[in-house]
DNA sequence: ACCTCATGTATATACATGAGTAACA
DNA sequence: GTTACTCATGTATATACATGAGGT
């Protein structure tokens, strides 16, 4: 059982800017052991209505982001949430910008604050978070993975249960996920976009009409 | 004051698939002229709540879409209307793909023809059509566009009114849509990601903790 | 037990807005 | 006092992972 958190030093010191230098970016995040990152090596498919995003338990992918710091809810979940400490909601996009970094540091800072009040009012209340985190989570397979899966797909576009066994374990990902890629990637190539492609643009566009 | 829209004489012809062949995609569009199109030459910001596609008038762009068909909704909008001719509500996603052409022909056809329902329909009542329409949509710079402007502002990140009014011109769109366009470039430039990326990420993951 | 197909939810990206500032004409 | 700028953050659109019905 792990989780990722920044520690209580953890900072982010400015390079650029404003001499105001250092603002810790403090994360207290003993609500995190609340958060239930559970089922990282379960292969539970829930009928749930919602999904939420998963944890690469104990290591980050190559895509950095702080994923798992809200482990159990959606994006549009936390920022709806955060009316609570904040007294407005903020979008889904923001918590986004937020996860991955795409924004500036001040403004980073200043949600790091909010999303740690919002932590601590949760662990004070004991939250109803076991009930989030049971379902399954969408994965986020990295860069390099589907690399991986695009290439072994031109080779062999319906791999045998045994060969997608192999790449799930090669690529640290489960195997029904790696099955629904394929299911995915098949689908894809079927779209009218590539497979009626020229033809069907040429059509249309002659067809449309200026009146 | 002009629109495009699918003759009636235009069909699909499937490439690939099963015999049942030239399944008409049949728009008849008349409604189309219920629902505006003008402020194509207009640079009016409304101060609207909602925005909506533009409609980059009789031309399309180099990006193959059926953008235009439903001029004055928003694919949300669509999608939730479509429930009064279909019984239940489409996603954004789904109009989405529609538009786009990411759909087998098959569902295509189908979509296409709930649409053109819909389209007579709001044709007979009328529809508060011109109530939408009215309001900047959401303007769709094409692939070619976005190229040029970078390499202008590889060049020149911070370009006087002149130069934009220019690039402008040269890439037939709105001034406004240009200078938004630069401003958002140069915020992207200065993220937290971007600019202290290395360090910044040496030090967070250093401070990861795995208990 | 796995496939295809339509279509969904969650996340990411692109264009837009508005408040507050500084510059200039 | 107009005009463009920056900054936080929004809405609209696009992409990625997931589901479930129906078929083999």
């Amino acid at each position: 059982m792990s989780c990722q958190a920044f520690t209580s030093a953890d900072t982010f010191i400015p390079l650029n800017s404003d001499a105001s230098a250092t603002l810790p970016l403090i994360m207290h995040h003993s609500a995190a052991e609340c958060l239930p990152v559970s089922n990282h090596a379960t292969n539970v498919m829930s009928t749930a209505t919602g999904l939420h995003y998963s944890v690469p338990s104990c290591h980050y992918g190559n895509q950095p982001s702080t994923y798992g710091v809200m482990a159990g809810y959606t994006q549009t979940n936390v920022g709806e949430a955060l009316a609570a400490v904040h007294g407005s909601e903020f979008s889904q996009t923001t918590i986004c910008r937020f996860e991955n970094l795409q924004l500036s540091f001040k403004n980073a800072c200043k949600l790091k604050a909010i999303l740690s009040k919002w932590l601590e009012e949760a662990e004070q209340v004991g939250v109803g978070a076991n009930e989030r985190g049971k379902e399954k989570r969408r994965t986020t397979i990295s860069i390099a993975a589907k690399d991986a899966l695009e290439r072994h797909f031109g080779e062999q576009n319906k791999p045998s249960s045994q060969e997608i066994m192999r790449m799930a374990e090669e690529l640290n990902l489960e195997k029904e996920v790696v099955r629904v890629w394929f299911c995915n990637r098949r689908q894809r190539e079927k779209r009218v976009k590539t497979s009626l492609n020229q033809s069907l643009f040429s059509i249309s566009k002659e067809h449309l009409e200026c009146r």
